[in-house]
DNA sequence: TAATCATGTTAACAGTGTCAACATAGGATG
DNA sequence: CATCCTATGTTGACACTGTTAACATGATTA
């Protein structure tokens, strides 16, 4: 049994990001995963200040796999620019729903991202992936506008997102206009973003 | 000094409104708000049978009022169809960035909506809101697509506020592509509605 | 008047984040 | 090689949390 575990950090940190997703990140102990890594309940603390710190590395890792995958969209040399438009928008709105809890955490107020700047960078890096594209679909067009642009989409399938996961607004569980509308929406993401997006 | 206090569940959610609002949701904890209502830390649950049902109400409130919001907006007679829309759509974002926290226990996961109908009712109630205005807006249109367009709408503001409340990526803060497109968006909200609804 | 029952209290439990004080071991320095 | 330093671990403690069980009170009702 040695003393020093040799790769604590990493795995905390790895860990944590199993538990986000599985439990959500108000339900993660940072003694329960000390426990997972066979060491005591503080030693987290000479690898992370806070919790907050953890998490942060957490959501961290889940924008760096959210533009990943935006960027494996946005590189599929076989379709046209406005159908890897689409794919992104497809793809963004598939891990807001798969990796519903890390996603929630990205998002979340717990983590202050003024304190983490790299955080805020990773953050931002998503907002990059989705300018590249709708300026290639969109020549000729202002700086501002394109701005004003990436903005409304990104603020489409966040939202979309946030209603999809959040409200349980399922047709499957209650029958209202919104219910019923959500279940339509869901079962074909991708001709609601067409017919949204108008593209 | 009396044994019972005669107004006590009213006086604990509305304190708890109170508080939310204040220190966000995850930093209320009911031994706080028990204290503040000078009466022991266990008298919540004579009232409420868990913390998150003192949440739920909480939320439900938050509903209640965000429909009063959109009603008033919409009762406005001077204004054209379209006007009242716009008019909705700011008094939407304006709500859910000053009211920050309880906006963000609204859509939180916290609170499990299917556990409390009530609360899934007032939910689906803004939707309700939402649907005249368009249907209005859009006569002729069918139930399907419009039921559509509201969410498309719905979403459309909704993530705004997610990504102006939660991203820290106004321009005063970080210069990035995003951070001064946000802060351009912030600035004039309504312009931005206008582009992106497109009405 | 007596009993019931909603509504309060106290004491306790297991769990949390976090800090201070101490222990260990591996690498740098003499 | 011996010694010290420093990174990284442990133990013990503190104040706080949600929640339950057991008991107290007092208003309503039979």
């Amino acid at each position: 049994m040695k003393y020093h575990h040799g790769n604590l950090k990493e795995e905390l940190i790895s860990s944590a990001c199993i538990v986000c997703e599985a439990d959500g990140h108000d339900r993660m102990s940072l003694r329960s995963i000390a426990k997972e890594a066979k060491v005591s309940q503080t030693a987290p603390y000479r690898h992370f200040k806070t919790k907050e710190s953890l998490l942060a590395e957490v959501s961290a890792r889940g924008f760096m796999e959210l533009k990943e995958i935006l960027q494996n969209a946005n590189a599929k040399k076989t379709l046209s620019t406005r159908d890897k438009f689409l794919e992104m928008g497809q793809a963004y709105i598939e891990f807001g729903l798969s990796k519903r809890n890390t996603y929630d955490l990205m998002h979340s107020s717990v983590i202050d991202k003024t304190q983490f700047p790299e955080l805020l960078n990773s953050a931002v890096g998503t907002f990059e992936e989705l300018v590249s594209v709708l300026a290639e679909l969109n020549p000729g067009i202002s700086a501002k506008d394109l701005d004003i642009k990436c903005i409304h989409h990104w603020a489409l399938v966040h939202g979309l997102v946030g209603l999809l996961r959040n409200e349980n607004l399922d047709a499957s569980e209650i029958d209202t206009p919104a219910g019923n509308a959500m279940g339509l929406v869901r079962s074909d993401i991708k001709s609601f973003l067409i017919s949204a997006l108008e593209v």
